[in-house]
Order: C-alpha cells, then structure tokens, then sequence
DNA sequence: TTGAAAGCGTTACCAC
DNA sequence: GTGGTAACGCTTTCAA
C-alpha cells in the first residue's frame, strides 16, 4: 500500500489536469462525454477514492447534519433516527450521531464537539438546555432543530410535541374510566428533563382534576426500562393494588409493570390499570394491550428531514414550529 | 454572523502567529504557560472553534471510525454501538454510522461511502459481503474489524461467535427436553444474511439429531420483529400445535408468537415450546420468560474498542480471531 | 472543452 | 519559547 491515490496521479495516467478528472468524476457536462468515461476508468483502476475531508475543507461544507439523542438504544429515537438517516442520506448529508445518555450536562461537551465538525445544521432532542450550550450554539450562523418537544424558549426551528399535552390524554382517559389513585412510575429525579416533565404533566393533569396527589414509584436512575419496571413493582408486591392506575413513563416501563403484576396473580386492568408512553411495539403485542400514547418517532424524523430541505433550498427564513401532536391509543391495560 | 473565527484571528488578537495559538491551545508544554492561558481566553472571547476538518486534512487522521449496522433499531446492535461510542469516544474517536437495512448489497455502497471520509479503522457487522465491496476494503492500508460473527474468510479482525453453534445450543436443548417436531420462524429467504444462517444452523443441527426436517414459517421479509412473530402465527391458528417448539431467529420474534399462542389459548410450553435468540430484555420480563441465547451485544463492543486500541497502539501485527461465544439462557417458554 | 493559479485552516518541520 | 514556510487534496475563478 503506497502513497493514496489522488486526483493527481489520476490525472497523469490520464494524461489531462487534475481540473479535469475533478470535473469528470463530478460529471460535469462540460467535460467531453469520452473523456468523463476515461478518467472514470482510470480511477476505477487505480483505486482511487474520492476524498471527502478534502472536499469539506475546501468547500467549507462539511456534508454533515449533527444530531444528539438521549440514547440510539430506545425504539423511539431509534425510530426517529432511521427516517433522518434515510431522508437526508436521499440528500447526500451523512449524519453524525452524539448520545447524551439522558443527561443535559453531557448535551453541552457533545455539541462542543460535533460543532468542530463544520456540520451544515445541528438536530437537538428535546428542548432543555444549559446557558452555555444556549451560547455556544446561537454564536454560530448553523440551522439548529430542536425536536421531541415544544421548548417556550426555542433555539431556532422546532418540530414536537408537548409532553404535558399527551400525559394529560392518559390522565383524562383514566378519569373517564373511574380511576381516582394514580401513581406515576418513572426515573428518579435527575437530570432526564424529558421523565421530568411528563411526571410534571400527569401532576398538573391530576390537580386539575381534583384528583388526590399522584404517587411517585421511583424505578431507578434514567434510563428505565422493562426490567426496571418489573422491578419496582415487584418490590412493592400486591400492596401496589392500592393505587386504581399505574402512570408510566414509557410503553417498556409499563411493560415491565404489567408482567411484574400478572406474576404476583393481579388482573389488569380489573385491579389496576397500566398506562405506557410512545407507542411501542411491546404496547401493541403484549397481552393485554397496553393503553399508551402514539407520538410517531418516524413522522418527527420525516418532518425534521422536509424542514431542513426547506432551509438548505432557502425557503425558510423564519424560525418554523411543528406540533407533530399526540394521540391516545386505547389498549386493554386500561 | 461574518467569516469564521481562525487561529490566524486568534493570533492577531494576541499578537502572536498562527503557529503559537495552534500549540497553545493543544496545550503543547513548549509553549510558555502564561501565554497557553491567554490564547485560551481570547480564543474563547472571540468565539474560537476549532476546525477539525482541517485539521484532519492537514494531518491525514480523520479521527472518524467507520461502523455499518443492519439497523440501528435493534436492541442488541444499538447495545453493541452504544458500547463502541462510548469507549472510542474516550479515545478522542467519532464513529459513523452506516445502516444497511438487513441488505447486503447496501453494503457496498454504504462503505464507498464511508470510505470518503477517510476512516481510521471500519466495523463491519456480519461476515458477508459482495466481491466488490471485498476489493473495495482490502485495496485500502485500513484497519477492518468483522462483528457478530466468524466468518471463514476474513476482511481482517474478527470479533463474533457462531450463529450456527448459537442455534445448536437451542436445538440441543430442545431435544434434551423432549422437543421433535420444531418450525423456525424468521424473515423470507432474502438479502438478510444472518437470519439465513441462523435457519441453516438450525437445521443442520436437527439433522444431526436425527429429527424429523424442519418446518419453515415465514414472518415476512426482513427485519421481523415483534409484530411480525404475533402476526404469522394468528394466520396459522391453533394449528401451529402441531409443532413441538418453535424456534425463532429473535427474542422480538418470540416473543410475538408467545403472545399470538396466548392469545388463542395455548399452554406455552405445555403446547408448544418457543425459543428466541439474543436475550433481549423482553425476554427475561416477558412472562412466561422467553428461552434465549446470550450473545452479549455489549461485550462485543467492548472487545471491538479493545481491539482497536490495540491497533492504533501498534500492539497488534497478526488479523485478531475473538470468539465471544454464546451461552443458552434457559426461560419458562422450553 | 480544458488548464493554471490560488486558497480553504491547520500543523510538521526547520530556523532562530 | 516562538515564528516562517510549506503542504495536505480539492474546487472556484479566470483565462485560453
């Protein structure tokens, strides 16, 4: 393996200027039909392979969309995930991913680093963020999407829901249904905002209500999921009949909350109703089917893709607001 | 917003060259200390970022490890990527992310493209891969790394285990429990390499138990998950009592066709054994809990990264072999 | 239809 | 301890 192949040595095999193997492999209809077919040749036989940093460096375009999640190991994210992978890899953006691993100190170092990246727009879930993030960012002439929430304060463009909004349908469902004694099972308070303010939502749901002060069952540092659910209840025994409805975070949550139950002989939803959250596979396929929340990862991704189209072709000028909205999905849980 | 912020900026607004800032803010020890902090602190004033593309340009290192998945919404290869982000990113490494969508001739195109970027090392996942895409990679001085699996003939690393062997532990168990008459559930026959090996493993493991031949049901083609398993098995009814065991290429499969046996009444395992692959959390939360193999997603990430310190130590001379193996998980569902 | 020159921001190498 | 020079591979711009 010698020295890379570049356009120069594609060049002088060819016997013509680096300008014009540039132009060939780019398929510049200025350059002779035979010609383009030539260098193309050549290069395929000498292995030549483009060079994309240098490319960015020059060009000042770097071909990247940065994006930040909580973690790639959620359906819904990894759903949200796909369908910006596939729609702006359609555009020849490539993303580059950074995972906060749910926590908001953690967004400000990623964004610091994805930033050095030169990326053409910065993709953020959910719209909590740090001061100097705030800085960092708006410092920066850079496309910026929050998505996965409606913040008060937006950075810039906008694609979500509110979380308040979608735990006020369970609320009101399980207030529809005759259920007074909600409990609400989650992560312990920390630093996932996203737990944080749908645990704030069903609170606020419930007073509004007149319901008694919801319960807190704390299943563990973020990220809960299925085994954590399992857990906590199974902690708490047959005593968790106490409560008319279990408020979870998450579809995996209540997933777990739901196993755990039917284990220890409880029925559900004659002795307490589980609610879950985003619409998961698990919802749809467990037995019963469990009452959740339809938020549409894959919509948010689709949405955010048409946004930054939008914005590259220079159709947006002012900072965009989608509400991708939220819908109650009845199961059997409830 | 004006043109961007350079070293030479930064320089002139010290009153020093380009030179010094760039050694300043590597903290180069040459560089007097006093001098170090100043840059720092007009650098950060005038809202200094650094820009790695040039630099990668500059020193040929992209700092960029290239990683294909099938999908990212796979519980077992987002654990497997969430492992490898986490321990290069401690290595100053940014991974980047192709996902083929379960086809192997995606694969090619996908790490042409990657391939651009001018990677420091390329993950692989699974064994198979077209010619071209063979040539592609070994024509490059680049470090390649095989996972989840154990392929006969080598890019170059491997760190993986046995489909076939993993299957044979399941069918092994099987027919120690009694189990003859078993049907595979898993995505058509297609471009998805690994459910094919895993039906083929599974087979070649009844012959040798002398079993009567194996039923195929088809859940579609792929990825298939939980959906897909309830789905396949609604369609074929209380027949599918006719089995012994179905033997899934999935936990997500397994525990979809559980629920559809459920469903309509089956005792599972009284009726019918189920089996699935890859130890999901579902599997150990699901109730009856689902007989599974353990491949560790995670320590195969761990052992990646390892591994490519490794190399980029120049500890490793000879292509690394690492079989990670796998281990029966025996549930309730067997 | 093709080519020459310049430069994107950084750093290796040498000089002082 | 600090600075000048050159170069990484490509494409924009202008000229032929």
């Amino acid at each position: 393996m010698g020295a890379r192949v570049t356009m120069r040595d594609v060049a002088q095999a060819v016997g013509m200027s680096p300008m014009t193997v540039s132009r060939a492999l780019r398929e510049d209809r200025t350059v002779n039909a035979k010609t383009r077919a030539r260098v193309r040749q050549v290069a395929d036989e000498l292995g030549y392979v483009y060079d994309s940093t240098a490319q960015a460096f020059r060009t000042q375009k770097s071909g990247f969309v940065a994006v930040t999640l909580p973690s790639v190991n959620n359906a819904n994210f990894a759903e949200t995930f796909r369908a910006l992978t596939n729609g702006l890899g359609a555009a020849g953006l490539q993303l580059l991913l950074g995972s906060t691993n749910y926590r908001v100190e953690r967004e400000e170092e990623l964004v610091r680093q994805l930033l050095t990246r030169n990326p053409e727009a910065l993709v953020l879930t959910g719209g909590h963020h740090t001061d100097e993030m705030r800085k960092l960012v708006q410092a920066r002439d850079l496309p910026v999407i929050e998505m996965w929430d409606l913040p008060e304060d937006p950075l810039g463009h906008v694609v979500g829901f509110s979380n308040g909004d979608a735990m006020a349908h369970i609320v009101n469902h399980l207030v529809a249904t005759g259920r007074r004694k909600l409990a609400f099972v989650g992560a312990s308070e920390g630093a996932d905002m996203r737990g944080a303010v749908r645990r704030a939502g069903v609170v606020a749901s419930a007073r509004a209500h007149g319901l008694p002060e919801v319960a807190m069952i704390d299943a563990g540092p973020a990220p809960v999921s299925m085994r954590h659910g399992a857990a906590v209840i199974e902690a708490i025994g047959r005593n968790v009949a106490q409560y008319d409805a279990l408020v979870c975070v998450s579809d995996p949550v209540a997933f777990g909350c739901l196993s755990a139950a039917q284990r220890m002989g409880l029925r559900v939803p004659d002795d307490l109703a589980i609610t879950g959250f985003g619409h998961f596979e698990v919802a749809k396929v467990s037995n019963p089917q469990i009452t959740t929340v339809n938020v549409q990862a894959d919509d948010i991704g689709r949405q955010v893709v048409d946004l930054l189209q939008g914005i590259f072709d220079g159709e947006v000028s002012e900072p965009v607001r989608v509400d991708v909205g939220s819908a109650l999905v009845v199961g059997e849980t409830s």
